[in-house]
RNA sequence: GCCCGUGUGGCGGAAUGGUAGACGCUGCAGACUUAAAAUCUGUUGUUCAAAUUGAACGUGUGGGUUCGAGUCCCUCCACGGGCACCA
């Protein structure tokens, strides 16, 4: 046995490239196309190229990394692709700043993040990679726009859309968060632009309906798509005008409520407000402050509820009562009609408005319990919303729970013809042309006589004009001098191409299906048979803050181009897992700047201070790594210094990989020490002889002294607990046992030499169970000692039972269900004996001497508890 | 406001209703060393104690179910996330 110390250092760097060029060369994670496996698709969010990785994708990449590898080791065919999401403003906003091309600067991005990627070692099929931006790519983009406008999902209209000043373009619903463009984060107007859609409310039921098939998704996410669809059952119902045929027909989703309506309200952007405003000046300025007002979506959310009286009046369905008619800047025009009616009593924005406007309030639903004797006199929880509740005041209503009355209202109002059940949706259909150069142009052309036409599919693809120049606001394609001359497919005049772009998401809703594609230069670009066997995605993996956006969309494509025939499966991802952010602590100066940690001093007593000035610092909480508040790390730094490895295996360290990730640089420390600690194992070993064996590793497992048996033992149990914790994810748990089972085998390090059987079979199948989480170094161990061909692509070891049984156990003994000591027994042992065993205890004794034991319970193999 | 999630040592976190704190980080002590680094060993929830053998307390709060609750049920609190004038 050598002396540990004498042990050199383990040389990642020269290891590490080493095995990334061997993998490289050799294609060892080309996909396994051979039948009679199981097929297993494993897929990570595609990378956007800004240019550089960050800690945030290493994590990703790593989780779906350690997935990939281990269900390869288990006989799973696996496809695990790598891609790029290229097309995208910063590429444009790029060319501005630094006058680079954006083809030229995504796909030096591109290069340079592909040697990062590289560095870190995943287990990529790269003959399968592609960018969005190819042309290839998007020229078959085009072939499904195309597919998709034929079968009628897709059309063009004016409409009011979400506006970003500062980007210059428009944004869909799902891209506005809290009225801010989501990516430049600018306050987003609205401004009427004749625009391309997709009909993604066609699927609208089947997109919510089906939430309840994916059992592999988060909860979270399914809700949060349910909601974002947020479909609500309710009843239309006809208000009859007093006066002209202004009829007024409103969406509520409380129909039993209508015998406490006092008003109804429209929509400024009503049909009817705009034919008032017509003749009537006073409405006309009302109409117009208000739209002022709602200028921004920022606004309209704090807005105070304001409305004008039309003068109009309509009829109660049921009373001879007449309802005025007001027009409210709180009523949504797209949503449900556009029109209300009022039951103040019952809905909290209808009683603020009814007491600003000083309409009556009349309460329908009194919560059970308080109607006595009718009479009642509080009105102080008003307005009140729950459905909890028996109807007063409601004619044939009255007395009835409300889901019985609103049953009963329905019914009559369809009978009388005044109103019928009916569905909506807060699901609006997708706006995707966008005024940018760096996207999939959109396959259509403007002709004077034929009006929107679509290209012919071979006059297909329509690529991108390289000669572009940047610099003037709008777009560049619109500025281009001849791109977008060109000729009507119909009549063949002269004629111009639309000169939007697609949004790009449309991008990154179909790449999955790219992937799957096993020969795309031989074959038509999606292969039915290809994406029949590959999909679904068994295992897809990204970031939450995709929970609708991107996979709604993702969803909505499969389940479109299903209906168009292209492809035949309905959702695109069996199982998702969202991994949380990476996380680190933020400094800020007391006047809000933010601050590097190493501007920062930490004094004694906990508090900071900054280096230069010694004024004090604010330690904010963990935060989501990002530039600005300058608690990045850099992942090409740490590989420098400690290796791939290390890196990839202190990022599943510790936190489960749905949850946060708090930054550490002692913890990375100590997964660098693990490495080398694990190295000097593997050195160790290979010193002592273990390792493959001649003629092959034997031995009576009947026949180990005490402390070996025990170990080996241990092992198989070992085998069990990661092999489990890795088929449930739990990687930080794979780890800690990983870890165990390490100083498990240091623990017996003396007696490898005489064992080297054992230790061999135990070493090898330590390197293949840490392969997944650090293969490079296990790569190497696995030349080192002698086995043979590639542990990345050798088979999962296997336990065996007859090595987990055990036959005796320290049980605890609990008396009055507190812990009071243990005893080892046994595990066949008669009650009787266990019972007596346990008595026998000092610590027991002490309690229960001179006491009756009213009850003795045994759970076999877990328990022992006496009830004084 | 509505919906969802989460609360366990100094920290990240373990724990099929059955010995709470695995594993790691930090800290402390020791060995080796001229010294340091590295490495190795021990220790590390709190309080009390005759401090070597012990006890009490302890999983956000208060209650409940159970022989037994971090785990199941109810209440409240705190934090995080999503939606938000959606009728």
């Amino acid at each position: 046995m050598c002396d540990v110390s004498e042990i050199a250092p383990y040389n990642f760097s020269v290891i590490e490239l080493k095995w990334q060029e061997f993998w490289s060369e050799n294609n060892s994670f080309a996909t396994d196309l051979s039948a009679g496996k199981q097929k297993y698709y494993i897929l990570e969010m595609f990378m956007y190229p800004s240019g550089k990785v960050h800690i945030g994708h290493v994590r990703n990449y790593t989780i779906g990394d350690i997935i990939a590898r281990f269900k390869r080791a288990c006989g799973y065919a696996v496809l695990h692709p790598v891609g790029w999401d290229a097309f995208g403003l910063p590429a444009e906003n790029a060319a501005l700043a630094q006058h680079a091309h954006p083809k030229e600067w995504t796909y030096q991005n591109i290069a340079a993040m592909k040697q990062q990627i590289k560095a870190l070692g995943f287990s990529y099929d790269w003959s399968r990679e592609f960018a969005t931006c190819d042309e290839s790519y998007y020229a078959f983009q085009q072939k499904l726009f195309l597919a998709m406008y034929k079968h009628g999902l897709i059309y063009r209209k004016n409409s009011e859309v979400n506006w970003d000043p500062v980007d210059n373009c428009v944004l869909a619903n799902e891209q506005v968060i809290e009225g801010r463009g989501w990516r430049s984060g600018a306050v987003v107007e609205k401004k009427m632009l004749a625009q391309w859609f997709i009909k993604i409310t066609n699927f609208r039921e089947e997109l919510l309906s089906a939430l309840n098939d994916l059992g592999g998704w988060p909860e979270k996410v399914r809700l949060m798509q349910s909601n974002w669809i947020g479909k609500s059952v309710g009843c239309s119902i006809k208000f009859k005008s007093t006066a002209d045929n202004d009829d007024i027909l409103v969406f509520t989703t409380r129909p039993e409520t209508l015998f406490g309506a006092t008003f109804v309200a429209i929509s400024p952007h009503h049909a009817l407000a705009k034919k008032l405003a017509v003749q009537n000046l006073v409405i006309k300025d009302f109409l117009e402050e208000v739209r002022k007002g709602s200028v921004s979506e920022e606004a309209v959310e704090k807005q105070e509820k304001l409305g004008i009286d039309t003068g109009i009046t309509v009829d109660h369905p049921f009373l001879p009562t007449k309802l005025p008619v007001y027009i409210a800047n709180f009523v949504l025009n797209e949503y449900g009609t556009g029109a209300i009616f009022g039951t103040p009593a019952h809905d909290e924005r209808d009683y603020d408005f009814a007491t600003k406007y000083s309409l009556p309030i009349l309460r329908v639903v009194e919560a059970k319990g308080k109607v006595v004797g009718g009479v009642r006199s509080s009105s102080d929880d008003l307005p009140y919303v729950s459905t909890d509740g028996v109807m007063v005041n409601s004619d044939f209503l009255n007395g009835r729970s409300v889901p019985d009355a609103r049953a009963a209202i329905i019914d009559k109002l369809c009978a009388i013809g005044v109103g019928c059940r009916e569905e909506f949706f807060k699901l609006r259909d997708w706006g995707v042309s966008r005024q940018r150069y760096w996207g999939c142009p959109i396959p259509m052309v403007h002709c004077q006589k034929c009006g929107v036409v679509p290209l012919e599919e071979n006059d297909l693809p329509v690529l991108l004009p390289e000669d572009v120049s940047f610099g003037k606001t709008g777009n560049p394609l619109d500025h281009h001098p001849a791109w977008k001359h060109t000729k009507c497919p119909i009549c063949s005049a002269a004629a111009l191409r639309e000169t939007d772009t697609l949004d790009t998401f449309v991008d990154s809703s179909w790449y999955f299906l790219r992937f799957c594609v096993n020969d795309p230069k031989n074959c038509d670009l999606l292969s039915a048979e290809d994406i029949r066997h590959w999909m679904p995605v068994d295992q897809y993996i990204g970031g939450i803050e995709h929970a609708i956006l991107h996979l709604l969309y993702a969803r909505f494509f499969t389940k479109a181009l299903s209906a168009c025939g292209f492809i035949d499966v309905h959702e695109p991802f069996q199982n998702l897992f969202t991994q949380g952010m990476v996380c680190s602590v933020t400094y800020r100066r007391e006047n809000g700047e933010w601050l590097f940690p190493d501007q920062v001093h930490r004094k004694e007593d906990g508090s900071c201070v900054l280096l230069e000035t010694q004024e004090p610092v604010i330690v904010g909480r963990l935060e989501k790594m990002s530039k600005s508040k300058k608690n990045v790390v850099d992942p090409d730094a740490i590989v420098a210094t400690y290796g791939a490895d290390a890196l990839r295996l202190f990022v599943v360290s510790d936190t489960p990989p749905e949850k946060d990730f708090p930054w550490s640089d002692e913890g990375l420390e100590g997964c660098w020490r693990f490495i080398n600690r694990i190295w000097r194992l593997f050195v160790l070993m290979q010193n002592c002889g273990v390792g493959a064996q001649e003629g092959g590793i034997n031995f009576d497992a009947e026949q180990l002294p005490a402390n070996i048996n025990e170990l080996y033992k241990n092992f198989h149990g070992f085998i069990k607990k990661i092999t489990g914790a890795l088929e449930n994810r739990h990687m930080n748990k794979a780890v800690a046992f990983g870890r165990e089972l390490v100083n498990a085998i240091y623990a017996c390090l003396d007696d490898a030499k005489n064992h080297k059987n054992v230790f061999s079979v135990i070493i090898r199948d330590l390197i293949r169970m840490m392969a997944p989480i650090t293969p490079h170094i296990c790569e190497e161990a696995w030349q080192m000692l002698g086995f043979p061909g590639l542990v990345s692509t050798s088979d999962w070891p296997a336990y065996d039972q007859r090595y987990l049984t055990v036959s005796t156990i320290n049980l605890p003994v609990q008396v009055n269900g507190k812990l009071r000591g243990s005893i080892d027994v046994d595990v066949d042992d008669l009650e009787d004996i266990v019972f007596e065993k346990a008595l026998a205890l000092p610590s027991v004794q002490n309690i229960t001497v001179g006491k009756v034991i009213k009850t003795k319970i045994f759970v076999k193999g877990r328990i022992v508890n006496f009830v004084v």
